[in-house]
DNA sequence: ATGGTGGCCCGGCCA
């Protein structure tokens, strides 16, 4: 069971490349963050004539959060499965295939001094309430999205320009340490052990092609579901060419 | 030099 998470930054703007990767890449299950759209103009039509089921958590203008898949989709949950609900639709959560899927996309931060950096760490501590309330640790558990922050040094192209933005702060990362603690991993970097492998790319000043970009669309996965996974990647293929996400895909792939 | 590009929807916000 192949499964991806990608960052569309609009899915009416994206929704030719989107179907086209769909229908090359043939994931089972799909993760898609910042549709901004609202629900009634999510395009399920087209995605049920390629075989997926899907859910949307939209909010109009901007965010807005999905999961697609043809391995069945049950139990929708739209926002946090407990406490304060978010205002913004940054979560969806479904069970795809023995699985629950988590879809993701974690607040900006903007600023260290900003109160949108607030927010973000509540929503994190929020996120780890999340996890306990849809699953338990033993439990098949993949929250996969766009988290705005890299786990470390290795995640970011210069450590030393980035230093004092959001993405990198220490606390940022210490949210991501207690997921972990509470019994999810990394995938990724299960795989990639040292190895500098981007996912976001800033559209201006040529960053992809200069290799300044971040890994920040992490999959994170109980302990029973990395130990299928038998292969990590980003198709950093669907960056390039007419009309890109500035995310690529990231993917990991299940045996039985 | 606080820029630059690309979404949103049509001047400025957000990433």
């Amino acid at each position: 069971m192949l499964i991806a998470t990608w960052n569309v930054n609009s899915l009416k703007a994206r929704l030719p490349r989107v179907t086209e990767w769909l229908a090359e890449v043939q994931p089972d299950v799909v993760c898609i963050q910042e549709t901004k759209m609202a629900d009634a103009a999510f395009p399920a039509l087209a995605f049920g004539e390629m075989g997926y089921d899907s859910v949307h958590f939209g909010q109009g203008q901007w965010n807005g959060v999905a999961i697609l898949s043809r391995v069945g989709l049950d139990k929708p949950r739209v926002n946090f499965a407990s406490g304060e609900p978010d205002p913004e639709a940054r979560i969806i959560t479904a069970d795809c295939g023995g699985v629950t899927v988590a879809s993701v996309y974690v607040p900006n931060g903007r600023a260290l001094d900003h109160d949108h950096y607030t927010y973000k760490l509540r929503w994190m501590a929020q996120l780890h309430a999340h996890a306990a309330a849809v699953s338990r640790p033993d439990g098949s558990l993949v929250i996969a999205g766009d988290y705005n922050i890299a786990p470390d040094d290795r995640d970011v192209w210069d450590p030393a320009k980035l230093e004092g933005q959001t993405h990198v702060s220490k606390a940022e990362r210490d949210t991501l340490t207690v997921l972990e603690d509470w019994g999810l991993r990394d995938v990724f970097r299960d795989h990639y052990r040292d190895e500098k492998l981007f996912s976001w790319w800033d559209y201006r000043g040529g960053d992809f092609h200069q290799g300044r970009g971040m890994r920040i669309d992490l999959m994170y996965a109980t302990k029973s579901v990395a130990e299928r996974t038998t292969w990590c990647g980003i198709d950093r293929n669907a960056r390039k060419g007419e009309q890109p996400s500035d995310h690529a895909p990231v993917m990991m792939l299940l045996g039985p």
